[in-house]
DNA sequence: ATGGTAGTCTACCATTTGGTAGGGAGGATG
DNA sequence: CATCCTCCCTACCAAATGGTAGACTACCAT
């Protein structure tokens, strides 16, 4: 219907993510929201009827970006290591860019796990089959491990991937004087989850 | 000084890791926690004289409950599967013992990342040493892969871990028609563990 | 000019929530 | 018996919070 115009109502997006991501929803007052964009309480609720509304709004602009942020996947392309480099970096790029992000949808899955899982449903099932299809086709290739189940794996990974950003140098000072371990985490990350899927 | 006898005060943690791991910290009122232990909120207030100073105490008592449980690691032990086995057992039963376990610790590492250092650096930290020496002896044995990072592999895994437990049917039905694959999700993840760290 | 619409504001309200005051019952101790 | 202490209660309060009412301004189309 109507096309948004670029100011406000973006701009209460951006802090909204911003917040819900670093308070949580139950930990950020609306209030908090309308003095980060500038603007009265009210104001915001006339762009957002409620509160509920707006974390609804929020969370639908989320996964579509990054939906919209997905490679293109291809079932009959080869499912070799230049596919599995493209989903990860993409993975990484998108939760890494914004941790806010990350932690945003780890809390709204542990929040709403029932609004989560339409939304996955919703944006990312049909590429995650996709993606499955092209496990299946590496395993028949032999360059894939026979013992991977490709549901359980995508799944654990994409967890993984999601709370390792989320968690940021918390995941970092898990040990003592580590100085910015997060580099090295996410290095890790995509080690793991390579090793753990092809062939030698 | 005092030693507590059973029944209230062990009433109020269990209900208090429930709820605060269902709807978190700033989700839950006292009120719910009064009401499902079966007093009122001020003979709650008697035992915490806080929210918050209820809310450190839940933190503290789960992260040593956990310490207790973590195996004994000898550096000279073997660092093969039989120490891998272990652990990750110990990391698997401690939390898909109770889900709420993962959502709080999950729940607090991102609502309060400086309180949650504090606590893994006083109680994990001597017992992840000990573990990253072990992994770093099997790479000398040349059982594990050279390009594991130790620390970071320990706690990209151990987020993972967590983070599995605390989705729990989610992580399920990040696909479609899939029933119960939270213990194949859990196998997986075991599997990951293994294979990205032994050599063949 | 005029009427409508979009967007913002001030003022206000009802509810929820963390926390306090103070009292009473019951048991142990002198 | 008197006193203290533990534990729980009823009654209450002040602050925070989500949301509404209604006025005002600027603009746009007729």
């Amino acid at each position: 219907m109507k096309e948004e115009r670029p100011s406000v109502r973006e701009n209460i997006f951006a802090e909204t993510i911003r917040l819900f991501g670093e308070r949580g929803f139950d930990g950020t007052p609306i209030q908090a929201i309308a003095d980060a964009v500038g603007i009265r309480k009210p104001s915001l609720l006339y762009h957002f009827s409620s509160k509920d509304e707006l974390g609804d709004e929020v969370m639908k602009l989320l996964v579509s970006t990054w939906e919209a942020k997905l490679p293109e996947l291809h079932p009959e392309t080869t499912s070799g290591p230049a596919v599995f480099e493209a989903v990860i970096e993409s993975l990484v790029a998108f939760f890494q860019e914004d941790r806010n992000r990350a932690r945003l949808v780890l809390r709204e899955a542990l929040d709403r796990p029932e609004k989560m899982k339409q939304l996955v449903h919703e944006h990312l099932n049909p590429w995650m089959d996709r993606l499955s299809s092209a496990i299946r086709l590496g395993q028949q290739n032999g360059v894939i491990r026979q013992s991977v189940d490709p549901i359980s794996y995508i799944t654990g990974i994409l967890i993984m991937a999601i709370a390792i950003s989320a968690m940021g140098d918390l995941a970092a000072v898990f040990f003592g004087s580590r100085q910015d371990s997060t580099a090295l985490t996410g290095k890790e990350f995509v080690r793991i989850a390579y090793d753990s899927l092809f062939i030698e």
